[in-house]
Order: structure tokens, then sequence, then C-alpha cells
DNA sequence: TAACATACTGTATATAATTACAGTAATTTA
DNA sequence: TAAATTACTGTAATTATATACAGTATGTTA
């Protein structure tokens, strides 16, 4: 999917906020109006290069008949699996995406990671769930973290931090704390946990 | 806010899951069609009795102009502290509501509950949490319920139910299971847990 | 029992909206 | 450097849409 010109990402915003604040898109002229085009038709041909690069889709004869493409409904992905040797949130780890609901964590989560094993119940993180996680680099100790040590994804909590070693605890008496040297293995912060959905019954 | 007819409802949904399809509302040919009207006039018509009961805005001139109200936006009610003597969904309850995002939990979701306590900490719900509760009176043992004695809302695994005894047990070795007669003691349950959802950091 | 609400058909019209065609001009890509 | 893309103005036609007015019929409320 070719990228938008700053004028075309400009056009596509304005049709998210104006669907955020109406509830269904805008037409041409109320696009030409906000943005102080005088044709209608300056709107119809970006509209027209955006469809053209993907980002949306012209419904033709419907009034107001933008719809915005899957990618860009801001769904947050949910990673199931993540494949050795690539980026957490690439494409083939995409399991679904699901609604972009703010005020539901109250941190903006980026993508949300299902748990894998046990190792984090003793604070109520089972498998199976849903983990909310924000990518940042501000990770703080006692926080529960994802984490790639040489290319293995983990989430725990992050108990010491220094640049001569890094533990990460598993909340879970079974397990002992993983302690990784920063200067031998290769050690990655994902992001930091801020949520958590489960699925019952 | 009156209540709707059939006939009413019947088009408020059509327009609900039209903005599901599309992403934005229908024109009244469209609802017209759908229903199997043979004038616009019927559907026009009906928004305005809609309108009039407060369930939608209409937006004079603008195309597709339906406006879904507040309340009909199906934010999902949380339920903080339950007021005792009335309804749990009573208006009072309702600590906020957050949008529904149909995908996020399987099964759907009446309102959330924030959990009070420590009794189900050994199925990793913690205090604070909001469990995502489905009305329903196919109450199954060994799922978590919530439940409602002598007036007191608690949430609970149901792990007898006969019509001399009702057992719920606390997920929590640290509480005895709550035994009740139904004969004896009001007993009403408001629903099954079908998800959770929690907030850290 | 008169007034009102519900549930439509049918016709008509003003206006809202899409969209094609003809240009101009600057910038980017092949 | 020719061709394509971007970024618009301006005009105009067709179609999409909202919406008023005139009816018919049935059920409900005051």
């Amino acid at each position: 999917m070719k990228n938008l010109t700053d004028r075309q990402k400009e056009i596509l915003n304005l049709i998210k906020s104006f669907i955020g604040d109406y509830g269904f898109p805008p037409t041409r002229a109320e696009i030409s109006k906000e943005l102080g085009f005088k044709s209608a038709n300056a709107a119809e041909q970006h509209l027209r290069a955006i469809e053209k690069k993907g980002f949306i889709k012209i419904l033709s004869g419907a009034s107001r008949g933008i719809v915005l493409s899957k990618e860009e409904e801001k769904g947050i992905p949910v990673i199931g699996l993540v494949a050795a040797g690539g980026p957490i949130l690439a494409q083939e780890n995409i399991e679904k995406r699901i609604p972009d609901s703010q005020s539901l964590l109250s941190e903006s989560v980026d993508y949300y990671l299902r748990v894998k094993g046990d190792s984090m119940v003793d604070v109520g993180i089972f498998e199976e769930d849903l983990i909310g996680v924000k990518k940042t680099n501000d990770i703080k100790v006692g926080s529960v973290v994802v984490a790639r040590i040489n290319d293995e994804v983990t989430v725990k909590t992050l108990k010491k931090f220094s640049s001569e070693e890094v533990i990460l605890k598993a909340e879970n008496e079974n397990y002992s704390d993983i302690k990784v040297n920063p200067s031998v293995d290769e050690l990655n912060f994902e992001g930091t946990c801020v949520g958590l959905l489960r699925n019952l019954s």
C-alpha cells in the first residue's frame, strides 16, 4: 500500500474525525468547505487518489459512500504466536483486529498479545488471556513487560534493570527468575502491559 | 424515554446494522427497500416517530443524517457499587459506559461489573477487575455467576444448583462456600460472567 | 367518541450529492 | 525532458435524497 501525501493524510484524518463526530462520512462539499477548496471536485480527486492507494473504498452513486478500509478502521491487532526472526507486529502474526475502544483501557494499547503458558498466574494473567501492550521505552521495575530475549517473546514482571543484569520474574512459584546479561544476550523490550482481556464461558 | 413499537425497533436495528455493515446510515429509500415499503415516506415517518421518542436525531437537509442518541450508541454500562434495594442496572449504579466492541469478548456483554474483594483470585479475577456479565437464566454449574442473595450482589462460581440448596464457591482458600436455601433466602441470578477486563499500570 | 398514534401508499419537488469534463500550475518520477 | 502525479478552480449534468402534502386503514388513549 502506497504512502499518502500530507494533503491526502489530512483528508483521511478529516474523514475519520467527521465520522467520529457525526457517525457518517462527509460529502465532497463538506470536505471542501472544511479545507477551503472552492470546488467540490478537489475533494473528489483527492478521494480517488486515496482510494487508488487502498485506504478507502468509494461506493459509486451512494451519498457519503466513503468506506474506510480494514486497516484504516484502526482495529487494534491481536498477536497470537510470534514468528521468529521478525517484528512482533508483522502481518503474519496478526490473528485478527478488535475495535479500538479508547475508554476501555485507560492507557492506549498498541496491540493485544495472547498469553501462552502459566508463568504469570499469581498476578491473575492466565493462558489465552489477551494482554494489552503499549509500545514504550519507558520500562519500569515492577511492571509487567513484554520482552524479547534472543528472539523469543516472553511476558514477565521486570524485577531488576541495570546494564549488567536484567531480571525478569515469573509470577508463579514453579518458575524461577530469568536473568539476562544484556551484553551477552539480545534483549529488547517490546512494551509494557497496560491491561487485560479475558474471554470466559 | 418512551418505548418503541416493534416496527420501530425493527427500523432502529436496521439502522444500527446498516451502520455496522457500511459505516454510514441508510437513506429512507434504502430502509424502505429493506423492509418492503413501497414508499420512502413510510421510512421517513417511522424515523420521525423514533426521533420523537429520543432514540435518534435527524439532521435536516443532510443525506443519511441519522445520528444515534447517546444511549443508543450501545455503550455498555459499567456498574460500580450496587445500591441496595434496586435493580443492578439502575441509573445510579452506572459508573460510566464503554463502547460496545462486539468482537472483543466472544459473547455479548450486557454490563460490566467492578469486582470487589479477593474471593475469586484463584481463577484470576482480582479486585477492581471488570467482569463482563451476560444477563441470562441459563445458569450452569461450574460457571462464574453474578448472584444476589438477600439484596447483596456477589460474584462466585456456581457449584451446586438444586431446589433445596444452592452452593456458591469462592475461588480463594480463605473463603468458605456460601450455601443458600432458595426457599428461605432471596436468591436471584443476575447473569453469567463471560469475560474480563483489567486495567494495569 | 373525538383525538391521536401507528402503519402504511402515492405523488411531487427542492435540494443535496456525485461525478464527468475542461482547464491551470507546480512538483515528482522515469 | 517527457510523462505522470499532485493540487487545485470552475461549470454542469444526472442522480440521490429528504421531505412536504394528500390519502387510507386500524388500533389506542383521553
